[in-house]
DNA sequence: ACCTTGACGGCGA
DNA sequence: TTCGCCGCCAAGG
């Protein structure tokens, strides 16, 4: 299934599994998908994917842990309010403790699919 | 049909 | 290590 659905859908696969409380970054996502170069097409399914509540877009945020994506929701920092109401600290739109709370589909679906 | 933009990131200089 | 350019490819003008 994932190896014949669209890329979109693909990423939609992997960002609903994220925990809560946990992060990963677009290139994680496209990395897993095999397309390491293509962070921004997970970007852009992200954007599409507004409408389907079941993926936490706001636990996806780009290498460096900083809520790029803020900026879609809303206008306001309700995504930082999300991040934080599941236990995630973010000072100024940066995750702290990134690299602990970061959740690696690589390390965590690399027997699961493909 | 062509050009620009875009929730990013890799790779070269 | 830091800076900048290029790729990925979909959508809008």
């Amino acid at each position: 299934m994932s190896a014949n659905a669209g890329f979109f859908a693909k990423v939609y696969e992997v960002a609903s599994q994220i925990p809560e409380g946990r992060v990963t970054s677009y290139g994680a996502i496209a990395k897993y998908l095999g397309a390491a170069k293509s962070a921004r097409m997970v970007g852009w399914a992200m954007n599409a994917s507004k409408d389907r509540e079941e993926v936490p877009a706001h636990r996806v945020v780009n290498r460096n842990g900083i809520l790029t994506g803020k900026i879609h929701f809303g206008g306001t920092n309700a995504m930082q309010q999300l991040l934080e109401a599941e236990g995630v600290t973010v000072k100024d739109l940066k995750i702290i403790d990134f690299e602990t709370i970061f959740w690696d589909p690589m390390q965590e679906l690399f027997t699961e699919d493909k």
